[in-house]
DNA sequence: TTGCGTGCAAAGGTTTTGCATGGCA
DNA sequence: TGCCATGCAAAACCTTTGCACGCAA
């Protein structure tokens, strides 16, 4: 937890640019390198994959695993912590990934602990099924 | 979904009986290998995979990914149908799994469904959290 | 100048895949 | 007998690590 570094490179730069950009969606550290190779600033996967490290350990982005084909998925989440309260929707037929926020499912979380004792952690999460228009075929 | 496997198999016997033993717990296909080497009945990494995933399918155990250092997690669920209507808290910490059904809960998936069209599947869904006893350290 | 940060390549794991053989029905 | 299932090894991935060099402060 406890950081040493401290340093400001450019790679950190350019790396959180791209997490911030994403910010609506999770990303993947695959993902972020290909970004950053094809605006002409790459950088080495070990430094995306140690900076990552470091910005989930110090609560700037979120780490969380949807499935174990795609590897790690990261998001930049900052100062808002809407996405530590709110539920994500994957669809197992289209892939999508729905972030969902409304009044009924935030009482959801107290009707858990209160009835149930089970604090839920919405960082690891995700509710999976079928959305609208897959559920139609 | 739909199945084409339909033989049965020492393999696929061997296999799910280990599961069945550690159905408190979850299990990694790799625990599962060194089960069976134990055992003196070994069985091909290959095999158990392609039997985890089957297994997953047809919903006789679920699959997780808690952290992507240790690999998926399999855990036994049974043919219940009952499984297939609630919900299952998964304790990260422990690693117990809670079977839960109330109105309450069942009512989370039409609110869903209405006002997010969604279709959760309740064979692939499992909330992470902390159960009773370890949210209080 | 000091020492962290970076990049490369190699290593370490887990999971998947191709192909020939073996076993179920 | 026809096919699926299995096992082995290799491949494909994702992620981490060691080491020398570069760069921020």
């Amino acid at each position: 937890m406890a950081r040493s570094s401290n340093y400001n490179t450019k790679q950190k730069e350019r790396i959180l640019n791209i997490l911030i950009e994403n910010s609506s969606v999770h990303t993947t550290a695959g993902h972020i390198a290909q970004c950053l190779q094809a605006q002409g600033t790459p950088v080495g996967i070990a430094t995306i994959y140690r900076y990552l490290d470091q910005l989930a350990d110090d609560g700037i982005i979120r780490k969380y695993t949807i499935d174990n084909k795609t590897g790690a998925c990261y998001q930049y989440i900052g100062e808002k912590k809407e996405c530590k309260e709110h539920f994500h929707l994957k669809c197992v037929k289209c892939g999508r990934l729905f972030h969902v926020k409304c009044e009924y499912l935030s009482s959801l979380d107290k009707h858990i602990l209160s009835h149930h004792g089970f604090t839920i952690d919405h960082t690891k999460t995700v509710l999976y099924g079928y959305c609208d228009n897959c559920s139609e075929n």
